[in-house]
RNA sequence: GCGCCCGUAGCUCAACUGGAAAGAGUGCAGGGUUGCGGACCCUGAGGCUGUGGGUUCAAAUCCCACCGGGCGCACCA
């Protein structure tokens, strides 16, 4: 457990038990750093206590002197807030902790090995994947990775709808380019795919001589969306097909489950998803005695709880934001409330200053495919990830294959290789960390890297917990702001053999850090550049 | 008409989920003479957080109304 989080505890029992009042702490980072390391806002403790914010900080600086002794080097109270300042010794007790673990530095346990299902990409079957199926696919396996590193135990995974309407468009697709194909006249459906590939799989079909048109296509459809996905980094564990959620009777399983809570109208079957805090009643078996596609996706996630997942998190698209309702309240119909939908808003393609229009009627979009090759994978999941969930993001593909200074990608591989270069070229003097002294490192240059580097627990703790993988870039980008000011301000291997051992401790710090950051993100650490 | 998301520096975005004097990057203006990589560093200008009310000791953040952008509102998926 961090010393952060340590501290944190330690106030909460303290209150609890001797004010008998339960308060979650959390400490933020000051205002200004010069306030110090941590700060916690006293106002409200102020209020539950009902005394002054001050006396309130006598009382809490006294738990905290007493239980950290050696650790904290400072506490101080300034308009209402309880600030901290870590000593050098938790400082650098952290520094030795992260040359020791490494890349293994910062792993935590919060997770308990729960089981985590995290469903996002999911696109349809019927053509090749997008820009924004890049965001979601960006996201979605950065907070894997993240959910990973915080101590769960999580499954990618991909739903593939390869039933229903959509799927006998494509057919009609197909089918209109085979007869094409082989020269028949035939007019194109309205609501069709009109992409090239189809034709290319058309004629593959005739070659072939395939027996089942439509299934072979879904497949190569689906073989070239896991190709992209490889080429962009992200590998999913399971893909789960609608047909077989639909052939292994769980739609009738989830039926019957669900049956009293449905009624008949007008020859549907209803749900009555509004006593589950829906805003209308849904039909789950058509007039026409079909399943919707809402009875099959809540049947597909029963599937999900019944193999034992513990928390369900999905990822979709803004399209579907008026559907977590009734999913939300189809789970908690079947007991399950551990369900979160989060939605990966739009993403809007720019050249400069020019907008692309996109238009699916027309066929005429950015594949994922295209964006790759345009702007690189790295390129690509540093834009994706810079932004939060819910604000939608322009995506300007002229910068993100930049290879200059605007280009924020090359800011933290630059880092880097920077790092790596600095300690090769000690490696070669014979220099090395093993045996620095703490001493060399006690300067306020050396401080800010020490601290940038203790906050690192803190941002892999908050993006797991909020479920907010943005805020990694963020960090990463202040980080290496920190390191190159400081290498520009101090020489690190220099003539003095123990000043050298100490600073290159940090400098290697700061290269594991950085590298674990950008794998969390799915992004290259190169050597060279 | 109803619902959801967004609106922060010229541009792209943060702001620890209600906390201190709203921050980065880019762009703009200027600067950085042996040495570990100049894809770097330093300085500066740039803001009524869309508008108007409210709640609070404290609001970019919560509530109400309005303006602007996007998306939903199916027995489609």
């Amino acid at each position: 457990m961090s010393l952060r989080k340590r501290i944190e505890e330690t106030v909460e029992n303290y209150i609890r038990k001797n004010w008998k009042v339960d308060k979650k702490i959390v400490f933020e980072k000051p205002k200004n750093p010069d306030y110090g390391d941590y700060a916690l806002p006293l106002f409200i403790l102020s209020r539950l206590k009902k005394e002054s914010p001050e006396k309130i900080f006598q009382e809490i600086k006294k738990v905290v002197e007493e239980e950290f002794k050696g650790y904290v080097e400072e506490l101080n109270f300034l308009k209402g807030f309880l600030n901290l300042r870590l000593s050098y010794d938790a400082l650098i007790s952290n520094l030795k902790e992260i040359l020791k673990k490494k890349e293994n530095f910062g792993k935590a346990d919060t997770g308990k090995n729960k089981r985590v299902n995290l469903e996002f990409v999911s696109a349809n079957p019927t053509g090749p994947l997008n820009i924004a199926n890049a965001r979601a696919a960006s996201m979605g396996d950065t907070l894997a990775n993240l959910l990973e590193n915080a101590g769960f135990y999580v499954e990618r995974e991909y739903y593939v709808n390869d039933s229903g309407n959509q799927v006998k468009v494509l057919e009609k697709s197909l089918n209109a380019r085979i007869k094409e194909l082989k020269g028949e006249k035939v007019e194109f459906p309205e609501d069709g795919y009109p992409g090239e590939y189809l034709v290319e799989i058309a004629k593959e079909i005739i070659e072939k001589d395939i027996k089942n048109p439509v299934e072979y296509a879904v497949d190569k459809i689906l073989e070239s969306q896991k190709e992209s996905l490889l080429k962009i980094g992200v590998k999913f564990k399971n893909f789960v097909r609608e047909s077989e959620i639909r052939k292994n009777r769980k739609v009738e399983k989830v039926l019957e489950k669900l049956k009293k809570h449905t009624y008949e109208k007008e020859k549907a079957l209803y749900f009555k998803s509004t006593e589950f805090g829906d805003d209308k009643d849904r039909v789950l078996i058509k007039s026409a005695g079909e399943p919707t596609y809402f009875l099959v996706d809540l049947a597909y996630h029963l599937d999900k709880i019944e193999r034992g997942f513990e928390i369900l998190i999905d990822i979709w698209g803004p399209d579907h934001h008026g559907y977590i309702g009734r999913m939300k309240a189809g789970l908690k119909a079947l007991g399950f409330e551990n369900f979160e939908v989060l939605i990966a808003q739009q993403v809007n393609l720019k050249k400069g200053k020019e907008t692309v229009k996109m238009s699916k009627r027309k066929g005429i979009y950015y594949t994922m495919d295209e964006l790759i090759e345009e702007a690189g994978k790295d390129a690509i999941r540093m834009f994706m990830l810079l932004k939060s969930f819910e604000s939608p993001l322009e995506f300007d593909i002229e910068l993100a294959r930049k290879t200059g200074v605007e280009n924020p990608v090359y800011y933290l591989q630059y880092m880097h290789a920077r790092c790596v270069n600095v300690r090769k070229f000690a490696e070669e003097k014979g220099i090395t960390a093993d045996s620095f002294e703490g001493r060399y490192l006690e300067g306020e240059d050396e401080r800010k890297v020490l601290v940038m580097l203790f906050y690192f627990k803190d941002i892999l703790e908050k993006s797991a917990i909020f479920k907010s993988p943005h805020l990694l870039p963020h960090f990463l980008l202040e980080l290496a702001g920190v390191y190159h000011s400081y290498y520009q301000k101090k020489r690190i291997v220099g003539d003095d053999i123990k000043v050298s051992r100490a600073r290159l401790a940090l400098n290697n710090a700061c290269e594991y850090i950085i590298k674990k950051g950008l794998k969390l993100m799915g992004i290259n650490a190169p050597e060279r550049m």
